[in-house]
RNA sequence: GGAGGGGUGCCCGAGAGGCUAAAGGGGACGGACUGUAAAUCCGUUGGCGCACGCCUACGUUGGUUCGAAUCCAACCCCCUCCA
């Protein structure tokens, strides 16, 4: 039975997955706040979907009084996790990890309160006392308390072994310096508590032994659930490719519409993770039946939105969708991509303004998408494909393009 | 260091001189049916102003051939066993 606020509603809303001792955390959590890290690799250079359990379960724990703290892998993405991967990662330039780090960094922004206070969240980078640390020093001080028999056993090792990929002697240190980390998060800022995916369970526990071991200190490890769809696809793609958390990367028209695509059996269990709507309210939304379930994932779109984008972004974005797709009306927020005016006045093929507005990925993919009768301009279903588009089609200043039922864009002249 | 096996499109995987832009599956996209859902069925799935045609692509670089993903050589990488 757990008491701490957080946890239980950690619990009731499906983050928790594991936790190496549930008492013992839910005590700590009780007794004062909480320092908890996340740790996140820069291999990209932003966000997406798939980071959102545990940008959400940070949010949670501040909202809770306790203290996010975000690890930024600077160091340790220069070796690569090779949890959950069957192959070895492309390694990455200093340059390009300072570069995604910098990215990342600014997803944080809209879900955390970052600052001075006692439930501020704060960032570190683990790059600051992983990468001035000697071979022979650490192998003597850190390396006596891992025995490779016990690493042998973990299953991001198992796994490559198993299947016959390579595991380089590089990403197998991976899991000490992730340990090492945690014992020097808990040094810094007493950091008690390492949250991370299912698949981290082995690097976490590595952490608290090493913490427990050296500076007799005892920490926590709590696991989020691998997120999938109910269909069981992996969650976080959209016919645009990965969902982002930056409007750079994904427009928050087409972050909406990517929960508005739920499916019907995710819904409640998404709005308890992405969303802050209480969990009564969630119930009753959970309860609807059949088209019912269309207003609450419309809700799920806004909140989640919200969070990302802001309110009147989230606004926008409902609205539009509500123009487009109730009314059949293209509303002038919708995404859109400008041409210059004079070569819409000389005429565009159609299947080049589809790849030009970004709803094909090549001109033949746009060729094939008007001959399966996928595509339309102004909702006038476009035959042939070298059919010129002009100034002519201009509606108001805005020429509207669709791909399928969903996707819309507009052109503009400029 | 030695012996054997292997590197094919987004992924898995077949192909073993021309019929191969490369079977089959998955995924993705489009169509039908719906509720902007799922399931199902159908179609599409390298690039190019794409009827013809040209270009790029079966680890890399060369070679043999009228013709190579398929044969040869060297190299790179991976796996297994031995040392």
């Amino acid at each position: 039975m757990v008491n701490s606020e957080f946890l239980q509603e950690a619990t009731e809303r499906g983050f928790v997955f594991q936790c190496t001792d549930t008492e013992g955390l839910d005590a700590a959590l009780r007794a004062g706040t909480v320092t908890a890290y996340i740790g996140f690799d820069c291999t990209a250079d932003s966000l997406h979907v798939g980071s959102l359990v545990q940008i959400m379960i940070l949010r949670l724990l501040q909202r809770h009084g306790h203290r996010p703290l975000v690890l930024m892998g600077g160091g340790t993405t220069r070796i690569g996790d090779p949890s959950g991967k069957d192959e070895t990662r492309q390694l990455l330039t200093d340059e390009q990890i300072a570069a995604n780090m910098a990215g990342i960094r600014r997803c944080f922004d809209p879900f955390l309160r970052f600052g001075d206070g006692p439930a501020d969240a704060i960032t570190a980078n683990n790059d600051d006392w992983l990468s001035s640390l000697g071979y022979i020093p650490l192998l003597r001080e850190v390396g006596t308390h891992f025995t490779v028999n016990r690493m042998l056993g973990f299953d991001s090792v198992r796994i490559r072994l198993d299947r016959e990929q390579p595991l380089t002697f590089l990403e197998f240190n991976y899991m000490i310096l992730q340990s090492y980390d945690f014992r020097e998060l808990n040094r810094r800022y007493g950091c008690a508590l390492q949250i991370g995916g299912s698949d981290q369970w082995g690097n976490i526990v590595c952490g608290i032994d090493l913490t427990r071991r050296t500076d007799n200190r005892t920490v926590f490890g709590l696991t989020t659930p691998l997120i999938a769809t109910a269909s069981g696809a992996k969650m976080g793609k959209s016919a645009q490719g990965a969902v982002w958390l930056t409007r750079d990367r994904l427009s928050p028209y087409d972050y909406w519409q990517f929960w508005r695509n739920t499916e019907d059996a995710d819904v409640g269990r998404f709005m308890r993770l992405f969303t802050d709507l209480p969990l009564a309210e969630i119930a009753r939304l959970e309860a609807l039946g059949g088209a019912e379930v269309n207003e609450a994932k419309k809700l799920l779109a806004t909140e989640a939105t919200r969070l990302a984008h802001g309110v009147e972004a989230a606004a926008d974005a409902a609205e539009t969708a509500r123009l487009a797709f109730e009314e059949g009306e293209a509303a002038d927020t919708l995404p859109g991509v400008d041409v210059p005016r004079a070569e819409l006045e000389a005429g565009i093929p159609a299947f080049r303004l589809f790849a030009i507005a970004g709803l094909a990925g090549s001109n033949g993919e746009a060729r094939r998408l008007i001959r399966g009768g996928g595509a339309r301009i102004n909702d006038m279903p476009v035959k042939d494909e070298g059919h010129a588009v002009t100034v002519a089609d201009l509606h108001g200043d805005a020429i509207k393009l669709s791909a399928g039922r969903k996707q819309h864009r507009l052109v503009r002249a400029a």
